[in-house]
RNA sequence: GGUCCCGUGGCCGAGGGGUUAGGCAGAGGUCUGCAAAACCUUAUACAGCGGUUCGAAUCCGCUCGGGACCUCCA
């Protein structure tokens, strides 16, 4: 069996995963900005790091899961009139600002459950933790390694770099940096280009503030996610995760930020996934092509050509690897949908199969197919690459492929097409797999299925009736039904056993 | 401009010096009262040009094309 190996950004290579503290990992992850809708984007980091947190529980590990919610605001732009995004979203819409980001905070957690992903063991809120960023800004001033100016705090970049390997994690280098970094108005605070805000003094017209030891105002972009993730996590700890975009300047200050607070760099594994984009391009505000996820799953975008499941989005974004960018499209989830339904009548199928196997000989090696030894032990070696892919950096897609190499084998045993035998334990260990990877590991769960039992009450009737008629050879009622169901969207498939099954469109 | 990443068949995408990835779509067939589904078979690949090598889609160089970050952003 493989061991669990890590992409870490941090030294750019495959780690072999090695815990701080077995059984114990803390896995911190950024969170969203709840200053709007949360939209496609966000479900990349959110539905990657779920599968992270599932599959390291299956390990065996106990993880704390912590994913923040940044509902104080950032700053639209360093510099530019330090205008509070929140704070702005609360003006434009008549808002408190805390009804705005309860708002977006509900309807991001409405969209997390769409696609099934597991709440977080702690979920902290930037506002609620303003007392620790607080001191942590104070114990920063305290080492010399930041300077107070007009109500501000800035980090001072460059000392820090004199001494510590800072642009590590981003492969910057800092005279480069101070360099090329745009002019920006309003920078004449800073010491240097580089240097970044631990506390912002708030403007009079500023609704979020808070009193400070250097006068009301705000905390700076990055302190949260130290703060809060020290407190809950310790440091250094596990794992930090997060978008690709958030590698500089966000976590490349968090280092820098904590390193000089806590004496050594916060975290062991760096993650980073790849963006989505849309017809090659990232998917962003700036760039007016972002598909929120009521417009994703309602289907109400002028890009989209029909809804999307959630389930469907989650299969999707797991078709590729984290690493590698996504490149939206309708053909691709168009594709996706149907992958998607096969598998799980795959995993019906199975599951079936599995149950009517009689009692005992689920975990008894019954003899029996012993000519079809090559088809067993395929089954058996396309079950344990499972593990092996998600061991290696959480390779989603090629356990995905493995299940797609898995489904004509059941289907073909499911439906008494296939020459050979499945040994009963074979058919166990397919089943325990198939199940255990598709529902709880990726967290997939079936697209369609039956409302409720009158609905299914209802089509067994309906049944007997077609199966009544088709024994008559009134094919004129049978096949009247059959269509009627299927313009209901009710796909009735007549089994060669002579059952006959449906699904849902 | 600086730093970095990528370019795989109609579409999406794993892999990564020699052996079929996989999905969706397409073609042919089996089964069926007819369908649907399923099963079987199946074409079109690794951007281009050089180099290393017995052998390169895979390594190196160059060219072209695309993208990310450098600015709030998942």
């Amino acid at each position: 069996m493989s061991a669990l190996t890590i992409y870490n950004s941090l030294t750019r290579q495959k780690e072999v995963f090695q815990p701080l503290h077995p059984p114990y990992v803390g896995l911190y992850v950024c969170g969203p900005t709840v200053s709007g809708e949360s939209h496609l984007g966000h479900a990349r980091p959110y539905i990657t790091f779920d599968v992270v947190y599932r599959y390291l529980r299956h390990l065996g590990y106990q993880v704390r899961y912590v994913r923040n919610i940044t509902d104080a605001g950032h700053f639209e732009e360093e510099g530019r009139e330090a205008e509070d995004k929140i704070a702005r979203g609360a003006v434009l819409e008549k808002l408190e600002p805390m009804e705005l980001v309860q708002k977006y905070t509900r309807l991001f957690h409405w969209g997390m459950q769409q696609f099934n992903c597991l709440d977080p063991n702690i979920e902290p809120t930037a506002t609620g933790h303003i007392i620790e960023q607080i001191s942590m800004i104070e114990d920063i001033l305290a080492k010399g390694y930041a300077y107070v100016v007009n109500g501000s705090v800035y980090f001072d970049v460059v000392k820090y770099a004199a001494q510590y390997p800072y642009g590590q994690l981003s492969g910057r280098v800092l005279d480069e940096l101070l360099a090329t970094t745009r002019e920006l108005e309003g920078q004449e605070e800073k010491r240097h280009k580089a240097d970044f805000a631990l506390w912002k003094k708030a403007p009079p017209q500023h609704i979020m503030r808070w009193k400070s030891p250097w006068g009301e105002g705000f905390p700076g972009w990055h302190i949260e996610c130290s703060a809060m993730s020290t407190k809950y996590l310790g440091h250094p700890f596990d794992i930090h995760g997060g978008g690709m975009d958030l590698l500089f300047p966000h976590h490349e200050c968090e280092i820098a930020q904590s390193t000089i607070a806590y004496g050594e760099p916060p975290v062991r594994y760096w993650m980073h996934n790849n963006m989505i984009t849309i017809n090659g391009r990232k998917m962003g505000k700036s760039y007016n092509n972002v598909i929120k996820l009521t417009e994703l799953f309602s289907g109400q975008h002028p890009l989209l050509e029909q809804p999307y499941h959630p389930m469907v989005v989650r299969f999707y974004i797991l078709q590729t690897h984290y690493r590698s960018t996504l490149d939206f499209s309708n053909e691709a989830l168009q594709a996706a949908e149907r992958g998607l339904q096969r598998l799980w009548e795959a995993h019906d199928l199975l599951e079936k199969l599995y149950r009517s196997m009689p009692d005992g000989q689920a975990s008894a090696m019954v003899s029996g197919g012993d000519g079809q030894l090559e088809l067993n032990e395929r089954i058996q070696q396309l079950c344990t690459d499972f593990e092996d892919a998600m061991n290696d950096d959480f390779n989603t897609a090629r356990v995905l492929a493995n299940m797609f190499e898995l489904v004509p084998i059941i289907n073909a045993a499911g439906h008494q097409q296939l020459g050979e035998s499945l040994r009963p334990a074979v058919v166990q260990l397919l089943y325990n797999h198939f199940s255990l990877y598709l529902k709880d590991i990726l967290g997939l769960q079936p697209v369609k299925k039956p409302d409720n039992q009158l609905v299914e009450a209802l089509l067994d009737l309906l049944i007997e009736i077609r199966k009544e008629a088709r024994l008559r050879k009134d094919y004129a009622t049978s096949d009247r039904i059959r269509q009627q169901l299927l313009q209901i969207g009710i796909q009735l498939k007549d089994e060669k056993d002579g059952s006959v099954s449906y699904t849902f469109q």
